[in-house]
DNA sequence: GTCTATAAGGAGATAGAC
DNA sequence: GTCTATCTCCTTATAGAC
């Protein structure tokens, strides 16, 4: 017989996650006490301790699946010419950053909160990430298709460029998704000669 | 007569001022106590409350020091070309970037922990900084130097690509300072259609 | 200007009842 | 799985001696 209903637990750790994740992003994950996340979610904060062993790996959970759901999700197909597998970078770097502003600017901004051995977990699928975005670029030159003064530079300053949309951008402002992503495409382009 | 040596307060005050900003860019303002401001100078805590009133204002008296000094130091002059001021503006913030990356790094991501009344003081310097790039982008496209998709945006992604470089230059490494410098030249003129 | 001592409160984490 | 209660430690800030 098929459950219709998940477990208390199934349902409460996601919560917990939620707002850990939301209250990180917006205060800072030292600024944040596990009393007000427990409170977020309608618990005691003795109850968080049900669904993680410390505040510590409950903010290293949180930079995991997001790189992991990244490198995961990313369509990229060394088959296409280079020029698409860009476009198509960044509009899945720009989509995933406005539909998940928050994970997208903890990952990127309190690695330096992590203990020595999370970081360089986190470090290394973040490395991945901007090892793919700098595979696309060394195949463009090699394609021609694009010009590109130094590919580790390149990657690492396309992808500032891209996540600082998180630092601005506001639902219902005076740009849409599709706006937005139409601009930073004729900056990207631009700046790799294309 | 003039003074050879200044009081100590001329020489702690800077002192303390120099840890702080240090301690905040590396942990983050909330990660960081008192106590190990006034450690790292050498004194005992309570010393340091006759330099601050208290932890708040030593971080928007940093910010806001930092924003007023970039403000004045940098070199405009709207009576050049628009690329040539382009040019002096990534070369300036590259340059600021390099040589205090500690105060451009709080700069961006702390203006979160100051109080609401500070955050608008501080945020109004920011803005201002923004603006002198978009006029510079409303020149070049008046003149025909430039093609810019939307100016506004177009200030903010390139400000944050070039202030990205805190995140990975470092010194000593494989790029020097004119290297990183002339990259990113390519970058922006390129994505500006220059 | 700096010290020591202290006030008053919040932090992370744990124990044991239910 | 969640609660209440508690332990231990650290926090910002102040008071008053020197």
């Amino acid at each position: 017989m098929a459950r219709t209903h998940g477990s208390k637990a199934e349902i409460t750790g996601p919560l917990i996650r939620d707002a850990a994740r939301r209250l990180f992003a917006r205060h800072g994950y030292a600024a944040v006490s596990m009393r007000q996340i427990s409170a977020e979610v309608g618990l005691q904060v003795g109850a968080l301790y049900a669904y993680t062993p410390d505040k510590q790996t409950l903010l290293a959970d949180l930079l995991r699946g997001h790189m992991q759901d990244l490198l995961a999700e990313w369509p990229d197909d060394p088959g296409q010419p280079a020029l698409a597998r860009l476009d198509g970078f960044l509009r899945f770097h720009i989509a995933t950053s406005l539909e998940r502003p928050e994970a997208v600017f903890l990952a990127y901004m309190e690695l330096r909160s992590l203990t020595p051995e999370n970081r360089r977990e986190i470090a290394a699928l973040r490395r991945r990430y901007e090892d793919g975005l700098e595979a696309i670029l060394t195949a463009g030159e090699a394609e021609g298709s694009m010009t590109v003064p130094d590919r580790r530079l390149t990657a690492m300053a396309l992808i500032a460029m891209l996540t600082g949309v998180t630092n601005w951008y506001r639902e219902g402002g005076r740009l849409d998704r599709d706006h937005v992503t139409a601009i930073y495409r004729d900056l990207v382009f631009g700046a790799v000669g294309a």
